[in-house]
DNA sequence: ATTATCTATAGATCTATAGATAATGC
DNA sequence: ATTATCTATAGATCTATAGATAATGC
């Protein structure tokens, strides 16, 4: 039952797709290949023309996931009058805390990260690194120094705001930390527009 | 084989201590009960005397964790000259980062904990909570609520520190992101408000 | 002829339980 | 007699592979 190579790209996307929902859902090991080439339509056994190993899967989501965040971040830096409290809402809504499986790998799957081959955890370390450039350009501070460390401390804490607020089990404790942590950000004093463009 | 009821109440001591171990290592997925038991120098049948099922054992030891990591938050409020500083660096440390092991529950399983059974979830929001109110008695604001603000927003910036540095691949960015969050937390100034509590 | 997908299965795991064993503690 | 621990196993899973099938694309 061959389709054309047309639809066989089609079926690979589909996998990655259906793979990066799940697994920020379920978490790398709780959606086994068989259930996930089930939800993508398709037969446990056609995975292994597509992936050379689940782990293969993995480390090309997660390049994928981080890539698109990075991509939705530097169009916001373009785009937005106030990106970081565009990204920051973004990030801290209720939406992203409630739907895991179309938001951040990190907060979604970090920890797993950490404990995955050096192959998912260089493309991660890419994503990352892309996100605090982006961030750096908007976060306030007295040298490039200062701003890339602003940006890295807005980073953790958008991080660790949405792992905290899926984990407790109180909804208004959840959203007060969401809250917290935008006011945090959103207060941080603004760029300093005397001294942005200094011309030698 | 029976053992004494003491010796009993070790195994279950040291079943505990052992999965608090090897859960953070490795994720709630990454080690079996038979493995978990053999670890502890038992076998796998011997586990469910000890508890009920997985589930149970993985509630009892995220409530440990959480547990026994507020009281030695509070240990550092009450003796402590400058217990943020002191909790911060040793949450942050090299030392943290490279022993999941023995470290945080939440940057070791944060995400895992938000996909657990609801006994496992409020243990953990009963950790959550304890550890942002000592938090608050150690950071700055003009009031309760913006101690508190600040607070949760430095909880949430130790963990997703902790969960970034682990996720990277580079040695020099991962010691970067727990410097610069360190660096945040510790120059935290008092928010600054345009609109101070108004007294009538 | 090639190849994308299918069915079927091998070989490891996993959680949980049943029943045997042997030391404790009445 | 009670019970903490043991051995052995049931019944589900899991990843990965082998070989069959059937439509594409030369």
């Amino acid at each position: 039952m061959k389709v054309s190579k047309e639809k066989a790209a089609e079926s690979r996307e589909r996998i990655l797709d259906t793979a990066a929902r799940l697994f920020r859902e379920r978490g790398f090991d709780g959606i086994g290949v068989a259930d996930l080439m089930k939800s993508a339509g398709l037969t446990h056994g056609g995975f292994y023309g597509h992936f050379a190993s689940k782990d293969d899967l993995i480390a090309q989501v997660s390049e994928r996931v981080t890539s698109k965040s990075s991509k939705r971040w530097a169009k916001a830096a373009e785009e937005s009058e106030d990106p970081l409290t565009e990204i920051a809402s973004s990030y801290l809504s209720k939406r992203h805390r409630d739907d895991p499986g179309a938001g951040c790998l990190l907060a979604a799957l970090g920890p797993d990260v950490a404990r995955q081959s050096s192959k998912v955890r260089s493309g991660v370390t890419d994503g990352i690194r892309s996100a605090i450039d982006i961030l750096s350009t908007m976060t306030a501070g007295a040298s490039d120094a200062e701003k890339r460390e602003a940006a890295i401390a807005t980073y953790a804490g958008l991080i660790g705001a949405v792992v905290l607020s899926r984990s407790v089990d109180d909804p208004v404790l959840s959203e007060e930390i969401l809250a917290a942590v935008l006011a945090s950000i959103t207060q941080m004093p603004p760029p300093k527009r005397d001294t942005p463009t200094d011309v030698g």
